[in-house]
DNA sequence: CACGTTTGGTGACCTCGGTCACAGACCTGT
DNA sequence: ACAGGTCTGTGACCGAGGTCACCAAACGTG
């Protein structure tokens, strides 16, 4: 038997396992693909619906007036953006900004179906769950903004992705919420000191026990 | 007819109509007082079931390791504590701290309870709606907390609380996530620019016009 | 190649918020 | 009255982070 490229709803099926229940639903759900880049919702726009990511990566972003901005977390596939979501219930504008990092594939969840897929059990707490893990990581995210230095919250943000990130100094500052020169010199602070290797648009971490150790909470 | 002390179960009813149609257990719940100052759970802690308030204020706030110490947010009567709840879906330890403000009186509704309730729609969109509101006001927090000036942020804690806080300068230093002696040096620029009347655990508004200008959101 | 655009590098300078080390002021109980 | 808390006031000092004004590479496109 040859292969078949995955339909939508086995897709969303192998993802959302939570939705078992609800294949007839799954069926109606169109599959929408955006490249890098992609604004899909702004503060202050009204919600559409829930946007399931199935392919790809949404950040989630708020802006400030002179300019900069702060990542407040990013939508991976599986999960659901919720911050999109609490407009619905609280009846309130949207509160952050949506862009796609990579190519993504995403099916939009309106609010009706949303509502019947309450009525499950399965995709309750799934639901809950994520709601539950987004708040977690926003009084963690606090944390860190009030009470960690910079360098400290840099060196965190460099782990994990892998022994190199491809990304500018800019887009760095944008995702801890500070500007690109202090980037710029705390980056330049790490090289001297062993603890990456800097080429344009590319860190590459060197060391990075250390850089855990720096990454460890430790006050301002 | 004389009037009766209201029951639990009614007081309950009327502060939380969504339960309307959790009747029976509602008559299961018992009522819990408190003085001021309890603490009712800590960072780490695990997870008991989910605190309905009825009468008080809980005060959820996080700590950090110098002791210092960052107000999330309150829960009023008619609401229920969510930060705390969260652990129970994504079986975390608590990741906040909360404490009565004032002799407070609230039913722990038991984690089967929870589940049973969210079988009803209107109990579902409750509590949906208080998590959208949380996630809003914790994102704004974020905001408040990377972006704005604490004497922006000063000014907005001192408004919405009548023309006079009773609170002493490092309760306000908590509140805000800073330390007492900046209070006491921004308050009393305040007094010198006519905004306010400082004297012992008592701030009197005087120009609230100004504050709520300061307030408004601006660069730092 | 020549040109503009993105990205990165850097030093002078500032200021907000935090730290430290006090000293009064006020309150309470004995 | 005095002893011991809890609050408040204050000045010297510091340093992280931000702003500004550049310049210099690296890139990529006609």
């Amino acid at each position: 038997m040859g292969r078949m490229p995955a339909l939508p709803a086995a897709q969303l099926l192998s993802l959302y396992p939570a939705m078992g229940a609800l294949t007839g639903l799954l069926l109606t759900l169109q599959l929408m693909r955006c490249p890098a880049g992609t604004e899909l919702f702004r503060e202050n726009d009204v919600c559409q619906g829930f946007p399931l990511v199935v392919e790809g990566e949404v950040r989630v972003s708020r802006s400030a007036a002179n300019g900069r901005e702060l990542e407040l977390y990013r939508v991976q596939p599986g999960e659901m953006c919720l911050v999109s979501s609490a407009g619905l219930f609280a009846g309130q504008p949207l509160s952050a900004r949506g862009v796609t990092t990579m190519e993504t594939a995403l099916a939009l969840l309106p609010p009706d179906d949303f509502q019947t897929g309450m009525a499950h059990p399965a995709f309750r707490s799934y639901v809950l769950g994520l709601f539950a893990q987004r708040m977690t990581d926003l009084t963690a995210l606090i944390e860190a903004v009030a009470f960690q230095r910079l360098d400290s919250r840099l060196a965190a943000a460099l782990l994990g992705h892998g022994p190199q990130r491809h990304i500018t100094h800019q887009a760095l500052a944008d995702e801890l919420g500070t500007v690109r020169e202090i980037v710029t010199r705390l980056l330049h602070r790490f090289e001297r000191e062993g603890l990456v290797e800097l080429s344009r648009e590319c860190i590459t971490v060197r060391d990075s026990a250390a850089l855990r150790e720096l990454a460890a909470l430790q006050p301002r």
